[in-house]
DNA sequence: TTGTAAATTGGACCTTAGTCCAATATCTTC
DNA sequence: GAAGATATTGGACTAAGGTCCAATTTACAA
């Protein structure tokens, strides 16, 4: 299944000549007339292949730019690619803020348009895979109990067992077991795999505390 | 002294009335007619403090976006805030993508280009302290002899010193010494750090050698 | 040729980390 | 009230990491 562009545009022999396009070009297209219709599309906020969107900005209702930073709030990864009949400076330059893709005023090339998608397919590729690093990681996380949680902050600066173990008053026997049972699910081969699993979600690690706490 | 906010504009007038507006916000200003003249001032370009530059898009000679690459391809930190007189859109994507801040249309608001300005200080701070310290841990790894740098490589993976001297074909007590010296050299108080550090920078670790090789 | 840096190894020893056993105390929940 | 999860600790080892000592070999530069 190739991967899939979604077009966005009130203007249907727009969406028309561009669903034509892309199709030639090899991908998988569906296009909605409104930002209402697509928001409407459950499965299609939650593609499982890369995906990207080629967006109207000015249509009635939510606007382009409205819907772009409305999916980026919801953590959805579809990069945008903006075309658009009317377009200002002020209204790209939002835009491009907001993580856009590319801006292209009509009439543009379609090797232009083609160019975006591809970028913004390749995009969504990465922060797909990203994200997904991320998830399988908070899932581990979510396996630790309070107190594995707590000594697996305090494995990561690197402190010794008996230090930890003098920090949370408990023997280094303690520290050990609850130290064994981090690396297991969090599914750590080596200390160095469970720093770097922690800065990938970015852990913020305990910090020593000075004298008797 | 306060943050440096330098301009190139070609109209005099321009810089004139940017300066005003600048330094009475409380920040130094240095204008310049073009963008040779700019890239002529050496210390300029590598201030160390955080600094900007407010840049005319169009202008005879070297162009304000044109000058932006030319920086960015040389490391400089200097975030660039765009005014333009006459910008369109496609200049204004292009400004952003190769990292503008904002893209501001005369005429625009004094608030705009102060709020500009002031993000891209910030970020100039960021991008200046995160230089700064890849540059001291790169500084550190060049005191590494070649054999303590591959050593480092290998006890980043989290591999045991047995397996790292059996890879390297020596005895574990050297991979012991070299260890030794590569946690003394990099300033690390842990494993923990010296991943850490090595994540930073992105040293490629080493990957296990398969079989006999 | 001599000095220096780099790479290597050994011995002796101490400190840490990890593992397999088992046991107890709380607390929540069905 | 009993089952199950959580937190804690002990004993007895094994193994891994780190340290202080000293020594040899090689290669390159002064």
């Amino acid at each position: 299944m190739p991967p899939t562009v979604f077009i966005v545009d009130d203007d249907p022999s727009v969406r028309k000549s561009l669903e034509r396009l892309l199709r030639a070009s090899g991908f998988t297209t569906q296009a909605f007339a409104s930002a209402e219709d697509f928001l409407a599309c459950r499965p299609c906020q939650n593609p499982k292949e890369p995906a990207c969107l080629v967006l109207d900005v000015r249509m009635p209702g939510i606007s382009g730019i409205n819907l772009q930073q409305k999916l980026a709030k919801t953590g959805i990864i579809l990069p945008v690619v903006f075309i658009t009949g009317h377009g200002d400076i002020p209204m790209s330059v939002q835009a491009m803020k907001d993580g856009a893709i590319d801006f292209l005023p009509k009439p543009f090339a379609e090797k232009e348009l083609l160019a975006a998608v591809e970028q913004a397919l390749t995009k969504a590729a990465r922060l797909q895979e990203e994200t997904a690093e991320k998830a399988e990681i908070h899932r581990r996380v979510n396996t630790l109990t309070p107190r594995e949680y707590e000594v697996f902050r305090w494995v990561i600066t690197g402190m010794l067992n008996k230090e930890i173990a003098a920090e949370l008053r408990v023997t280094e026997k303690t520290i050990k077991v609850h130290r064994a049972r981090v690396m297991q699910k969090m599914a750590a081969a080596s200390l160095a795999d469970l720093v770097r699993l922690a800065e990938k979600i970015g852990i913020a690690s305990e910090k020593r505390s000075s004298s008797g706490n």
